[in-house]
DNA sequence: CTGTTAGCGCATTCAC
DNA sequence: GTGAATGCGCTAACAG
């Protein structure tokens, strides 16, 4: 009547086998005869065994389980990757398990040096606030994919957005329609591999660069925490200021819909006063309103490419691929493409 | 050269210690003397020890990190919930690892029988399909907390919101600002344990009663995946098929996002001609425009007590805790609290 | 097709 | 305060 969980010899005791065919029958690894795989499940049946799959992963190294690693959950973007990944793993029998750094060198740095990534067959790494330094000195046990917009050390394998492109075809999108003071909010010193602000900003310089527009420096409003009050206060900042403005890239999705929501407050119509572009693409994008022309940043490709590397690094060298600092990773840019919406008006 | 980790007789050896003293000193449950303790922390830093978690969970059944299962990890509130427990497990040093079952109750009851969730110390389980004789069936090795708003066997334990009296006060929000016809979107029958969707329904039903209004069944509007879509498309519907409204209950936020898209297209004003009222409290809904209000289901409540019925359910029993048939769960139920914003009008 | 032996890396006895 | 033996539950490698 002790409720201890049945093992294999348990099983096969009461199969008269012995427990590595029981071992067998349940992975399938080499062949058993009908009647002694019947015996054998109804054994197992009987005395509701079940895996143990700790003693699995000591012994066999594997846990059909894939690490997703963000900085934040509650932020739409990750839990749509999450999603994405989870059906793509899904049909494989393998799983996702997501967890959260909160935002921060400090969460995601413990994240990369902790052993609790043994607990996965692979960890794919979504980075915000790490310095390339901060990578290199990373060894993890487990196969890793770094995902984030920033420069990576190239031992890594990496996946990323083309964020300058992004914000060029968005920005010159604005300016095609007519805008002439594009705001960009989440504005940060342009730098096409500083992160994903910079970039984004880089897009922006570059776009008024080809229609041959100087932008003005007070157009560039910072958005530190990338949320959606940051995007409101932006265009109060703006207004409060004074300084006049017919456009906004809002270099994410959120902080888009913060700015729709600033805009609103200050009476200013979308798209007739002022235009707005975001990035990313979420769910929630194509029902904001005015619904949000937004750049789609490849979605499908970037997690396409995430679980190849990771396999990729699993097959060959063993659980040494990223650990070998001799190695060269593979680094991917999806393509990314414009959403048009309502939130801008159409191009002659 | 051989890449392999070290193991903790590696790092004895190099110590000049036993493998226990090494355990000892990680570990901290036994004394050891500084000037060794001194050594084999030398030893494990010089090797790069990292200790095996596995080989722990196995012999120590415990991983520190517990399992949120949720169905879908691309709706804004299991990401949000998802974030809130993360936070309160932190400063305690354990972990939280999301999985997503996908909805319906194959998905969600594949992952009630699987043996996976041994690799987790416990299990918050969010319950959207399952009929109570699914649950009925279930023995988890690990504790076993389900989250959800239909009825749950009473041997579990259990955490739910206040959904009746939350759809009642918004409702009720609806008819003192002047709504008469007041649309239920996710609206099925009233039933206040049948389920999400069913209970708020019927928190709809009794507002109407405790006004003395006999609310028409053609306000009811189905939307089965509780989607942006849905939303915007209850609207469409109710607009195509000439039925008259002049308030909306979304029975989500996700919902009432759809709708205000929805009665944005038609050309309906929020909240002149029609008022809006969601649940759930999601980040954001402060930002649609208008501003949503909304029933908050008490977030932080449920986050601390899934969490105190988790740790009940590990301290005494021992692992048996819910495997346990006679077993009487606790079941919790957190208050709700209207958030008023632009999208009603003034009460006078 | 099936069984036997051995050991994954750690922590719980029990000894000293 | 420290060490030696033992086993958690499973599966790879070798029999047969």
């Amino acid at each position: 009547m002790t409720p201890v969980r049945p093992t294999m010899s348990d099983v096969a005791r009461a199969a008269g086998v012995s427990a590595m065919t029981v071992s067998n029958v349940l992975t399938g690894r080499r062949p058993v005869s009908p009647a002694t795989r019947a015996r054998v499940e109804a054994a197992a049946a009987e005395l509701g065994y079940e895996l143990n799959l700790t003693a699995r992963h000591l012994r066999a190294g594997r846990t059909d389980t894939v690490a997703l690693v963000v900085p934040r959950l509650d932020h739409p973007y990750y839990g749509e990757l999450a999603a994405r990944l989870t059906g793509l793993l899904a049909p494989q029998g393998r799983h996702l398990a997501v967890e959260q750094t909160d935002a921060g060198p400090h969460g995601e740095l413990a994240a990369l040096t902790q052993a609790r990534w043994q607990l996965y067959d692979g960890v794919l790494l979504s980075v915000v606030g790490l310095t390339p330094a901060d990578l290199d000195s990373v060894r993890t046990s487990a196969p890793l994919v770094l995902l984030g917009e920033q420069r990576m050390p190239a031992r890594h394998d990496h996946v990323r957005m083309d964020n300058v492109r992004g914000a060029r075809i968005a920005t010159a999108h604005l300016l095609a329609a007519g805008s002439r003071r594009v705001a960009v909010v989440g504005g940060a010193d342009p730098d096409p591999d500083a992160g994903m602000m910079p970039a984004r900003t880089a897009g922006w310089v570059a776009a008024h660069a080809a229609a041959g527009i100087e932008p003005d420096p007070a157009l560039v409003v910072p958005a530190p925490r990338a949320d959606l009050a940051d995007g409101r206060d932006a265009v109060r900042r703006l207004v409060a200021a004074d300084v006049p403005f017919d456009g906004v890239l809002a270099v994410t999705d959120t902080l888009a819909t913060g700015v729709l929501a600033g805009l609103a407050e200050a009476g200013l119509r979308v798209p007739d006063d002022v235009q707005v572009v975001g990035f990313d693409d979420l769910a929630a994008s194509g029902f904001t309103v005015p619904a949000l022309t937004t750049v789609d940043p490849g979605h499908d490709a970037m997690a396409h490419a995430a679980l190849r590397l990771l396999d990729r690094q699993a097959g060959p060298a063993g659980p040494g691929g990223a650990g070998d600092p001799g190695r060269t990773g593979e680094h991917v840019v999806a393509p990314v493409r414009l959403v048009v919406r309502g939130s801008t008006r159409p191009v002659a």
